[in-house]
DNA sequence: CTGTTAGCGCATTCAC
DNA sequence: GTGAATGCGCTAACAG
């Protein structure tokens, strides 16, 4: 009734019915081959292979061409963990980003790269962290000649001033210093990697969740914080770009505002003024992650029956979420992107993959209060394999 | 202007308007304590202190105290790559889980399984996966025999009948094997970790949606697939407790119906029929992976203004989903639970990460057709470190 | 240019 | 009980 093999590797089960009921199957681990056998196969030795396998020259066209020869025929991976075993060198790296407060957008970057240097702790790596004012281009400009002068191994670039950006892009490319983007993509830059979301695929589904929890025929606002806030201005203007698609059929749909954040009590002020004048208002999309000053000001004032969508699991929209006076938060999984921006160039230094990788657009997150409790910043468990 | 040392450490940057624009700091690596380096300072030989870190005897009460000592003032831990190249035993670990089809929801566990032995691939792991029927016990428990037969290393228990889990999971205790639950969590048993979704919160955001998008007072209907599908009882039930619970308010505005899959025709009568009986129902929620069939009917009969919102992310429901005939699926990230499954085993085996760890709860995720474009079912980029 | 060799940190014999 | 010795697979320095 039972077959097996050794390990099994595939079983009919018959049941008192007469039925085949099980099936059981093996994927059993294919033989690694090691840099030793390919040298064998290739009539050199292994360090030949290793100058192959890691282009590093002093190698004659002979040898490379038997070597390539065997390695097309075979599928070689390093392995990892033999790589790192013997890899020694210390790698300094420089994050260069907006001031990181724990709990605000910056600070889940900053947390997901800390925890990638955790995670592959057994590589030697410095991380520098070089913060700026984002509303602030001399801070940024020093921030990035700072950079610059460090000489690291590689880059990861939070960057919101676009024109310093590619300026100091073009600096890490004449010395091939690798770098990465996080929260960005700037065009005509060579980065190894960049992770972000599609801004105004946001705006788009901000508006769509909008206009399904909202009555039929409602109109909706749009507020922005006066430059002030923790994200740059570029991502705002592409989020309201794609809320204002969505309406598109019906621009009138759509009102904007704005409201002070330095200073609370003329926000105040500013958002009443605009819902008394615009009363069909019933929902209102906060671009950037403010969106807990709206809804301090809804709960404190008893504004039923306006719904709020903001952006970012910070601290305070947390809160919001949880008590009810915001509705929904979109998320952009910042962790999730400083981790794999350490990540792939982890692989870049280490693993030598040197193709850059195509840009990453990061999953949008959808967090209500209902899944809230669930929600995890970080998607992988963390550091599940550190002792 | 600039403090430098060495590699950057705290730099403050003072800008033309005399104001402090930055702030650099490095984050170095603690160097890590080694073996060799306990066994110096307690007076030891390093393979003794290997044999007090792995328990496995021969060491002297005076030796183990003197490297007891030393492990309390420094904090090791293995250097898993070390670890991981020295151990050359191979592993063989059974997953037994309900049959796994390409694009559906078990299909998706068994992805995250073998991603995970593709991401380990430096380990020596032979996977087997032994698949039952999941509407016939009997399947089940030869199954479930026959992973008792194969004595493997560890097994992953995807457990949709309770009793035949708990007969496995004390024969599996009595050998000391260890095993992890995913897509369910049983009381009475021992795993080292279990994985799964709280299915009643998933009921409860699934009525909190459809009574967000749906007209104000409006009724809805709980749709289950009779006796076929491809989740168990178990978890249908606990969503609609959740669903139910939110209604709790006001019980009447929830219905119940039950639709055939087995025989599409009747299955087909019966939808239309209970919404021609039951004309205030604006939303409905098929509390399995079977609401395209739903989706389809809807369709197919031009009936609108009546959303609808299902689970699992399979082929059939992001079709509907992108066709715009469902509103929402609630996602459990399957392949996750098996990726983590996997990686929690590996910590087991080969880092001896002895105490069980804590249930997990999986995010719950919402995929509309907004976010669906950018939703990734495996959250942290596949196999990034693989050459 | 190329082969040889000495580690990397840990696990596991094998003598003592 | 315990320490010394060997090897895992790969990297890099060193002779030729």
């Amino acid at each position: 009734m039972l077959k097996r093999e050794k390990f099994a590797i595939f079983v009919e089960v018959t049941g008192p019915d007469g039925n085949v009921h099980g099936d059981i199957r093996t994927v059993r681990m294919a033989k690694q081959i090691k840099i030793k056998e390919i040298a064998a196969r290739a009539g050199v030795s292994p360090g030949t292979v290793d100058r192959v396998l890691h282009n590093r020259g002093n190698v004659s066209a002979a040898s490379r061409e038997a070597v390539e020869r065997v390695l097309a025929e075979v599928k070689y991976r390093f392995n990892i963990h033999a790589s790192a075993i013997s890899l020694r060198k210390e790698y300094n790296i420089v994050a260069a980003i907006p001031t990181a407060v724990t709990g605000e957008y910056w600070g889940s970057i900053r947390k997901g790269i800390e925890r990638a240097v955790e995670e592959y702790s057994d590589i030697r790596l410095n991380c520098t962290f070089a913060y700026y004012n984002q509303f602030d281009i001399y801070s940024c400009r020093s921030s990035f000649d700072e950079i610059a002068a460090q000489n690291p191994d590689a880059v990861i670039l939070g960057a919101t001033f676009v024109s310093e950006a590619r300026r100091l892009c073009e600096l890490l490319e004449a010395r091939r210093i690798p770098y990465v983007f996080v929260d960005s993509r700037i065009e005509q830059t060579r980065p190894i990697a960049s992770f972000a979301t599609e801004q105004s695929a946001c705006g788009h589904l901000c508006a769509k969740l909008l206009d399904a929890i909202a009555p039929p025929g409602s109109a909706f606002a749009i507020f922005n914080s006066k430059r002030i806030g923790n994200e740059n201005a570029y991502n705002m203007l592409a989020r309201e770009e794609g809320f204002r698609d969505f309406f598109a059929g019906a621009p009138e749909r759509v009102t904007k505002s704005e409201f002070s954040v330095l200073d609370p009590e003329e926000g105040e002020r500013e958002v009443l003024r605009f819902l008394a004048e615009n009363p069909r208002v019933r929902g209102i999309a906060v671009m950037n992650s403010r969106g807990h000053i709206i809804a301090d000001i809804l709960r404190r004032h008893g504004i039923q029956g306006v719904r709020l969508i903001s952006f970012d699991t910070t601290a305070n929209n947390i809160k919001c979420i949880n008590e009810g006076s915001m509705w929904a938060v979109l998320c952009q999984y910042p962790e999730m992107q400083g981790f794999q921006a350490m990540q792939s160039i982890i692989g870049w230094l280490l693993y030598k993959r040197t193709e850059p990788a195509a840009h990453r657009d990061m999953p949008i997150g959808i967090v209500v209060r209902e899944n809230l409790p669930y929600h995890r910043e970080f998607l992988l468990q963390e550091a599940e394999l550190l002792p």
